[in-house]
DNA sequence: AACATAATGTAGCAGTTGCTACAAGGATAT
DNA sequence: ATATCCTTGTAGCAACTGCTACATTATGTT
């Protein structure tokens, strides 16, 4: 016997491992349960049922993106408009962590459809990542602040969804582009 | 005996409707006929398979958004990025349009984690939106038209995403705010 | 009237879905 | 040793998936 909390947690790792790589279109239960490496009895053994495993592992990797971003961006660290755009969005959009923001799309996309669970955790997401640029946004006297991160928030998932489908480097010099087209 | 063409159109219309109304995750092949009025044994006579459904109906969904775009927008009217912005943003979001763009996101989205048949359809989509744009916009001097293109196709595909999923009026104060923030 | 062809219904198959009933193994307490 | 509980496997259910075989009715052609 290994104990439940235990295999639960190693279950959570390897899940959000798999749904980060594989998105929302592979969350069988049976999917699940191959990816975490017991069955799909053990998988609701440990969770109550596929709606808890769902929860669980996005809160888990929604955190693991928060703790990275707060590395890259230092709370302390204010930067203009322009210059937070292209930075983040290059951020965002690397090798690393374009996975994350891939399934944020995915789930935003299912919380449209006002489907279960994901409006929850989309309406977690939006708000947190608004709070979040607010935050390090020296923007302009006078400006609506959540406003400009929303623009920001919405350019990211955006090229996101253009980088997903296109061969070439277009989203690249889209970013490259920001900086002519923003502020100043 | 009614005619097979003239079903199989009867039922595109519909079916347009219904994938309009309520997206991608409501299309097996029984929901469908029943969205067409038909049974499933006959949607299958009119056609191929339901790949063959879903490429016919997203294609004449998006046939309609480039028509009801060509009336909003006549072709001879060339606008100043921000101006264009703007106005495209507001008309896309709005109540009319936004269930298409809604579901060019999901397209996207799909496209994103390698699913058939919407690569292609999402290749088509994206390809035709950046070209539209591109022939209506006054940019800059030496600037990558494209590039700024796929930035504004990726704001408003980023504010329905956040738009979906709130119920204040973040995203109206976001568009708003866009001529502060973009080119003069 | 005979016949080919087009149109439609009934029934079902094999696979997947989320979930559960039941029983058996193993550890622990008495 | 017995009883109890935690853990795990086997088997399966009812619903749904895309799709098909087969039979039947209509319709137009000769």
């Amino acid at each position: 016997m290994v104990g439940r909390e235990e295999q639960r947690a190693k279950a959570v790792e390897r899940l959000s491992a798999h749904v980060l790589a594989t998105g929302l279109s592979q969350t069988s239960l049976r999917q699940l349960a191959s990816a975490a490496g017991v069955s799909d009895r053990m998988l609701l053994y440990y969770f109550s049922d596929k709606n808890d495993v769902l929860v669980t592992v996005l809160g888990s990797l929604s955190a693991d993106l928060a703790q990275r971003l707060a590395l890259a961006f230092p709370e302390t660290q204010i930067l203009p408009v322009s210059e937070l755009a292209v930075r983040l969005t290059r951020e965002l959009l690397s090798d690393n962590h374009r996975p994350y923001i891939r399934l944020g799309v995915e789930i935003m996309s299912a919380a449209a459809r006002k489907e279960q669970p994901f409006m929850l955790l989309s309406e977690g997401i939006r708000a947190t990542f608004i709070q979040w640029i607010v935050t390090r946004m020296d923007a302009p006297e006078g400006s609506d602040r959540e406003a400009v991160a929303a623009i920001l928030l919405g350019l990211i998932d955006g090229l996101v969804l253009i980088g997903a489908c296109v061969e070439d480097d277009l989203v690249e010099r889209a970013i490259e582009t920001i900086p002519a087209l923003v502020g100043r």
